[in-house]
DNA sequence: AAAATTATTCGTAAAATTACGAACAAATCA
DNA sequence: TGATTTGTTCGTAATTTTACGAATAATTTT
C-alpha cells in the first residue's frame, strides 16, 4: 500500500499514470513529450514506477513501450478501495 | 492526488490512518504505542497528514486529539476512485 | 508552588528524492 | 561503415525525508 502511494507520491508520476490509463500507444518519447522534465528525470520516474508494479516495459527497438501494468494496477485499485472505505468517522462527532 | 498519495507513502503513516479510521478514540499517546518509532517521529508523521490534510488535530489538555478529515478523505476517496477507474488497458494488447 | 503528564519543537544526522546534462548503448538507416 | 534515432545510465548537486534524543511548552495533579 505504502509502496504504491510513495510511488504516486509525485505530480509528473501521476500524469504518467494518467497518460498510460488513456493510451493505446505508450512509448517512451510520447511519454517524454507530455512532461516538462527532462529525458534522464522521466526515465527516472517510470523506473520507480515500474519498481513499485505499476508499470512495465516492453523492449521495441529502437523504442521502449510502457504500459499499466495490469495485475498490479488492480492490486492497488483493491488497496486503496479497502483503505478508503474503512472509514469509521461517520459514526464519531471529532469529525463533525 | 499527488499529495496525498505522498502523505500515504510510509508505512507508519499508513499505520496511523489505518488505526484512526477505526478507532472511536484517537489521542497521540495511543496512536504512538502502536508505533515502532519516537514520539518525536510519530508526531512528525501526524503533522504531514495533517498539512496534507488527511487527519485534524483538537487539542484536549493535555492531550491531543486527532481524527480523520472527513472532508478532505471524502475528496482523496473520490480522486483515487476516479484514478483507479480510468485504465483502459484490459482494451490493449499490451496489459495481456 | 513543585512535580508529573502529554505532546511538540529543536537540533542534528543519515538517507532518499528530484533534477539536470553528458556520456553511453543498442538498433536502424543511409 | 558511419550517422541517426531512441532511451538508459552516470555523475553530480540541491532538496526533502526520516529518525532520534533533548529541550520545551501547556496543563493537571499533589
Amino acid at each position: 500500500m505504502a509502496r504504491y502511494a510513495k510511488a504516486l507520491g509525485n505530480p509528473a508520476r501521476v500524469a504518467i499514470i494518467d497518460f498510460l490509463a488513456r493510451q493505446e500507444t505508450c512509448f517512451f518519447g510520447e511519454i517524454h513529450e507530455q512532461l516538462p522534465i527532462a529525458k534522464a528525470t522521466a526515465s527516472q520516474h517510470l523506473s520507480e514506477l515500474k519498481e513499485a508494479g505499476l508499470i512495465q516495459g516492453e523492449i521495441i527497438p529502437p523504442k521502449v513501450k510502457y504500459c499499466i501494468n495490469k495485475e498490479n494496477w488492480m492490486e492497488a485499485k483493491a488497496l486503496f478501495g479497502e483503505f478508503f472505505g474503512q472509514c469509521v468517522c461517520k459514526n464519531r462527532q471529532c469529525c463533525g
